[in-house]
DNA sequence: TTGTACGCGTTATCAG
DNA sequence: CTGATAACGCGTACAA
């Protein structure tokens, strides 16, 4: 039962009676073979459960990795799930496996795996960009002809794709749709670290729709939570002002269960509220949420696709892809302000 | 602009003046070297960049590569997300890179899957094994010590370690907690297809708890879904019996969207649920939903843990871990019978 | 149709 | 302390 070292080519060369080119030849459909040593090989494939290994000959060949790199922040959250999952499904065409790791949005976490990735000489690198990570390290490899997309957020100091979601006009939309119902102070929960992008476009976005109606700007309005929980405390908080928010803004998913969970937990059906992203079961809620939905599964695809260009040669230059929000109207935000 | 080469351990010698090997020794600690030749060489490797080629490493070290082979059926599914992150945060420790795919729950994408994985000689493969799966052709990669893990069922045709939830015992206790409200008639709608493993073992925890409480087991009550829009379908179908459910069990967390959702949709709000699995917002439902709650964390922690261990030579026969779920009343579940 | 020589980038061995 | 040489498993180039 010892741990018998995996079978080589030369190990099926031996059995057959034949050189270790010939088998590559057979297995890869290279060059000719007679059919009576294609046979031969074959069953000697099997008989010894030979697997070549794809390492070695990536070695040789000398090209990138058949794989693709991906840093997301956090593989539980269904958002960065579902691109995932779209990434996959897109490259997979190509042969490309998929190389994870959650970044948990630590700068020092990314570069960790991006290093990883890079000794690997994965073909793509795509990376969700942690707040504060610098990536102009990247630049020998984007010029050396790897591609690297950013993902969700644009990176920084490497002039490169990245696909983002139209998150100002969204979060615009979205305050702008509670406004139209007659609300005047609209709470705002967004992202933590506030510097995130995404936070601030969202953040710009929702200001933009308070100036246009002529609102002013109230900073006791704005708040933050880094998870379901503070979103919750936060909404507690918000509502128990001296003149509290009628209707409410939620900066992402993660924020959307928090307010939803205080709301319902203390019996509030009277304030509004729109989620940036959209979450499950928003619309068996009472009222349902009406969110700006993201669409993960185009982020995704859109990312990939543009990797896949560039590793076919795309030299034209960097672009920032942008992929369109849709207010879903489902009853949270239409609820009339007192 | 043209795409130099990556530079390589011969470079970062040339460039120094020294022999490639000491570059080697210097990067890995591995022999002496004088302050004097390591300081170059560390500048050198800075200057140009150089990062050591980990396929190049392992195919001249031959022992398995430093990732974790994983197959889940859908990434964008929350339970696997959350199985996939607890994974990566057990064996990032251990300085292991996941490398991921998903089978879509198709035998054939699962193999194919595998069959990359084996050929990248990753040093443990964790499987949620496909519908229909045959496993045994792992027989010879299992014995020749690499370790295979089955994740939320158990694989086919081979023995080896597998992590599963409390199935049976969690089904039983949720559809219980139903006939203790007084519910005599219960729908069951479980996953597809249903020769599924979950799903036979849930159905039969349902079968358990009717037959303990001397109910009959009629089978127009138990139904099938594959996704969400089928369970709502599913739920509007078993309603519509003349002789309706008044109480409804979910076999997993989808099938608990369609339910949730249909019922909000048509007003149902006399019919009690409970639902496998946790899903989000559960308890901003009203009335929140009462589920039996598996703990994908732990699952994901104990199957790597398992397979840590076998590659740190734990030879002991295959075990069946079985990770406890938990029945958290939230509402929907004690709703009583009318 | 098949084999030989060599190289990919790295590390092990053993000599200096 | 350092270097030359071989070797890992495979593919390329060319010859037989």
């Amino acid at each position: 039962m010892a741990a018998s070292r995996r079978p080589t080519l030369a190990d099926v060369a031996r059995e057959v009676g034949v050189s270790a080119k010939t088998v590559s030849r057979v297995l890869n459909e290279d060059g000719p073979a007679s059919a009576q040593t294609r046979e031969q090989v074959l069953a000697a494939v099997a008989r010894l459960g030979f697997q070549p290994n794809l390492m070695a000959r990536n070695i040789r060949v000398g090209g990138p990795d058949t794989t693709v790199g991906l840093v997301i922040p956090d593989l539980g959250n269904p958002f960065f799930g579902a691109v995932a999952s779209s990434i996959e499904d897109t490259v997979r065409d190509r042969g490309l496996t998929l190389l994870m790791g959650s970044s948990a949005d630590d700068p020092e976490r990314e570069r960790a795996l991006t290093a990883t990735f890079l000794a690997r000489r994965v073909s793509v690198l795509m990376v969700v960009p942690s707040v504060g990570a610098d990536h102009s390290h990247l630049k020998p490899h984007r010029s050396g002809g790897l591609p690297v997309v950013f993902l969700d957020r644009p990176g920084t100091g490497l002039a490169t794709d990245s696909v983002v979601s139209t998150n100002r006009s969204g979060a615009h939309d979205g305050v702008a749709h509670l406004i139209a119902h007659g609300h005047r102070r609209i709470g705002f929960i967004g992202d933590l670290p506030t510097k995130l992008y995404t936070r601030r476009e969202r953040l710009a976005g929702y200001r933009e729709a308070l100036r246009e109606a002529g609102l002013p700007d109230d900073r006791s309005l704005v708040t933050n939570a880094h998870d379901q929980h503070g979103a919750s405390a936060a909404t507690a908080q918000l509502l128990a002002l001296p003149d509290p928010p009628t209707a409410l803004f939620a900066g992402n998913n993660i924020v959307a269960l928090g307010i939803v969970t205080e709301l319902a937990r203390s019996h509030r059906k009277d304030v509004a509220v729109v989620a940036f992203d959209d979450v499950a079961l928003a619309d068996a809620l009472e009222p349902a949420l009406t969110v700006v939905a993201q669409d993960p599964e185009e982020i995704g695809r859109t990312a990939a696709t543009a990797a896949l260009s560039r590793l076919d040669g795309d030299r034209s230059r960097a672009r920032t892809l942008t992929v369109p929000t849709r207010l879903i109207v489902r009853g949270s935000g239409e609820r009339p302000a007192p």
